[in-house]
DNA sequence: TTCAAAACGTGTTATTATGACACAATTTTA
DNA sequence: TAAAATTGTGTCATAATAACACGTTTTGAA
């Protein structure tokens, strides 16, 4: 053994990953019905452990990779859960984080590897240890950075629609908008590049594809836009 | 040994916290002058590890105390430093935080007692290991709250002035404010009361001398302020 | 074939916020 | 007593926002 600090706790550290979803209408959470102990049979989010020859950043993509199969998923760390009695187990820290994916590009088998689930936030059943807190925390912080950037887009298809996006803003804030004032807002940011093609699976008018035009979107990540002006954190 | 996971990594997790406070006229950082292995001699930001039988939130608490000797200090979670190298001893996973206080509160015994000094982020010298990208971060999550949310004030004593405030936010953004502009935006908070006392060190005209309105504070905190209106992240 | 219903795209207007700038008042010191 | 520094307040043109109206496209029922 090499040199070694000298203090004795040294403790086990986790991951956990909320994944949010996007159907066109609702706001879903990628849960897992757990087949393992503990809480066996009760509802959990997607974790998993850091192990000894691992970036922390490392084990939190190869923790999407296994629930998703998709690489370079968009996420954010949230917090580090660090309460002694979190997890009765065996004392535990762990790293919280979000991740944002398109809902229809993630692979099934995956998914179903992991006993995975889309549920609807709106029907979020109570989660084992403290994940509803994090699944709290992790809406909040959404709610903060879609406001002012534009990580809305991680969610859609390449290519998407204003009303829908509209709509996924709605979700995200269990708010309505206006259409009009919504419509001036996104296409202010120049971020959109008319496809020329249309939305065929309409049963009305049949909408404006759009997709993302991702060089200006790298470019001005940072920059406030104030996507939901009248949004309150 | 009751149950523990199957999981053989357990790690030493450490905290670490940049500590701003403000003169009057420059932001500055509370570093600690290493008398102690490793690294002894060098620069550093003051840090612990977390005990078996403390809770994390806890940990930051004691750390902050033992090099301010303030309590209910205000501190925000920045991220969780994860790489395998970051710490040439062992293996530390370290979670980062940084913390606001009035320069003039604390205490001086416990900074002398941790070999602690201010030095001005414009002379901020190499810190060991990666904790000159931990400032880095604390100054850009910094800009990013202080954009939007009145923190600023936990740097100012019980009474400041307009102009105070107004170094105080250009030394965060390292850029000059407009006078006029900028007390009219903070004024329309509605979060300053007027003491009715007068900053009497001035050597010109005396400035009204304000109080935050706490109340009001911790009912308006999470609402956008825009207080540095042009600012880009 | 036509018309109603639903959804989409764009325009208008009053109000408010912002950025750039001017001027008067206070205080100390030369 | 006047100059210099600093503070408080005001103006104005422009931009952003919120509320709202109208015409267009598409499908499907009458």
């Amino acid at each position: 053994m090499l040199a070694r600090y000298n203090h004795s706790t040294r403790i086990l550290l986790a991951l956990d990953c909320i994944v949010f979803g996007f159907d066109g209408e609702e706001l879903k959470l990628l849960l897992i019905k757990r087949d393992f102990e503990p809480e066996r049979g009760k509802w959990s989010l997607m974790g998993g452990f850091l192990n000894e020859d691992e970036d922390l950043e490392v084990a939190a993509n190869r923790i999407l990779y296994d629930l998703t199969g998709l690489k370079d998923i968009y996420f954010e760390e949230i917090k580090t859960f660090g309460e002694i009695n979190r997890d009765p187990v065996e004392r535990t820290v762990s790293v919280c984080f979000f991740a944002l994916i398109n809902i229809h590009a993630h692979s099934q088998d995956a998914a179903k590897a992991q006993n995975a689930f889309w549920i609807s936030l709106k029907d979020r059943p109570d989660l084992i240890f403290d994940h509803s807190n994090m699944v709290d925390l992790a809406l909040e912080r959404l709610r903060y950075r879609a406001a002012l950037h534009p990580i809305g887009f991680e969610l859609l298809p390449e290519k998407f629609t204003i009303p829908q996006l509209q709509k996924l803003y709605e979700a995200i804030y269990d708010t309505p908008l206006d259409r009009r004032n919504f419509s001036r807002k996104i296409l202010s940011t120049k971020l959109l590049i008319d496809t020329g093609e249309k939305n065929e699976n309409s049963a009305t008018k049949k909408a404006i594809l759009y997709k993302l035009d991702q060089e200006k979107y790298q470019r001005q990540f940072n920059a406030f836009h104030y996507f939901v002006s009248d949004f309150k954190v």
